[in-house]
RNA sequence: GGAGAGGUGGCUGAGUGGUCGAAAGCACCGCACUCGAAAUGCGGCGUACGGGCAACCGUACCGUGGGUUCGAAUCCCACCCUCUCCGCCA
């Protein structure tokens, strides 16, 4: 989230921001409630600043003005109690309203309500050709033998997978050999759980507003992550920093779990958009510089497609629009494979940069 | 699942009804001493909101939320979290 006196201070550039995100948020309910939150607490502190001065000559006096101390003491001090409870009931509104206010887009996002306002800004690689016709990745898996796809939907549904064989081991390979490479740059690996506490996916920014799009483990009040960074997000939170230990930098894996509620229909097929697969995620927390995190930024990127270009994978680089971002993010850039049966680039890869939204969180 | 212990400032840790935003130590900052550093001495040192040019003043905050009281870190209730032991377990 951002800063109330921020918001004030830039109240024309949050408003065109909830309009590029497509963010249904009353900016001027907003700063109305936080104005009628602070009035009432001005006076709710004049009212207990009354009760004290009263309590504080309560020792010394006599019987008689003990009583009537009492009185007036109590009476201040059930006023401010009533005005209390208007303001918990006006600043849990304000602080509802506060999580949907947007990060500020980065000014060279493209500005439109979904993904079809990406722009492709950069193609790398090689498609190949072939004299043949290629199998898509679900014929190659029947003909190898390297899955039981429709076995397992029979034990845990659909949207899920089980590998077989040289497949298999891939899958475990391709992690190990990611976290190596991302490590050699300078990154800590790390394993984390998917099980997260409700607050971790209020840090991450996943709630309030995705909840449907999250599996839930209500016997115990947990949650299931679809990334690792819900965890690497509230690994530090409630921590202060010393500059000289920043950056931190984290390679993690964890299984993701996603619900895909809204995707009826989209991509049943195979191993795209599934409940559960693992991944690898790189999560840098820097110092609060605006260069510096573009720097990291960079790195970030850099690190994807040099993971790409070791794999000999065409890719392009997407500039994210503004609708396409997600609430808190001030730039993103997602990476698109080629899928050469399908003959045409799927994303694989993401890299955002959050800012201070994400560490007041 | 059963039993117990505990949550106080950046950290350790005192504090069981007002003189407590809170001892002491550590860390940190300033000054003194020193060629410099260390050691030592003296002083300072929480956060948020509101008011004030400022000095400063007011309010709130001792896990969270209620309650008792003129007054709560301290008493009562509920909840959350952490740790220990036992049991169980793919």
């Amino acid at each position: 989230m951002l800063g109330i006196d921020f918001i004030k201070a830039n109240r024309d550039a949050v408003e065109r921001a909830i309009e590029a995100k497509n963010v249904a948020l009353d900016l001027e309910a907003l700063l109305g409630l936080d104005g009628e939150a602070r009035a009432l607490k001005t006076r709710i502190d004049e009212l207990r600043a009354a009760r004290n001065a009263i309590s504080a000559r309560f020792k010394d006096a006599s019987a008689d003005e003990k009583a009537e101390l009492g009185r007036s003491a109590k009476e201040a001090g059930a006023q401010a109690s009533e005005l209390e409870g208007e303001l918990g009931a006006k600043q849990g509104a304000l602080d509802a309203l506060m999580l949907k206010v947007p990060n500020i887009p980065f000014d060279g996002a493209p500005v439109g309500p979904d993904e079809s306002a990406n722009v492709v800004v950069r193609t790398e690689g090689e498609v190949r050709t072939f004299d043949f016709e290629p199998l898509d990745h679900v014929a190659l898996i029947e003909k190898n033998d390297w899955a039981d796809l429709s076995r397992i939907t029979q034990v845990s549904g659909s949207r899920t997978y089980c590998l077989k064989g040289r497949l298999a081991l891939l899958e475990i390979k391709l992690m190990g050999w990611a976290l190596e490479k991302i490590a050699a740059a300078g990154f800590t690996p790390i394993t984390v759980p998917a099980i997260a506490r409700e607050q971790a996916f209020l840090n991450q920014g996943q709630f309030p507003g995705h909840e449907e799009e999250t599996y839930q483990l209500p016997n115990d009040d947990l949650w299931l992550a679809g990334t690792a960074e819900v965890a690497l997000t509230s690994l530090h939170s409630g921590e202060i920093t010393e500059s000289d230990r920043l950056p931190i930098l984290y390679a993690g894996f964890s299984p993701c779990f996603r619900r895909e509620a809204g995707s009826a229909g989209k991509d049943v097929r195979g191993l795209l958009r599934v409940h559960q697969f693992v991944k690898v995620e790189q999560y840098v927390i820097c110092e609060a510089d605006e260069a510096v995190s573009a720097q990291w930024h960079a790195r970030l990127l850099g690190l994807a497609e040099q993971l790409l270009g070791d794999l000999e994978i065409p890719y392009q680089v997407l500039e994210t629009s503004t609708g396409d971002m997600g609430l808190g993010k001030y730039r993103m850039n997602d990476i698109e494979s080629w899928v050469p049966s399908l003959q045409k680039y799927r994303e694989t890869h993401s890299c955002s940069t959050l800012h201070d939204w994400q560490s007041r969180r």
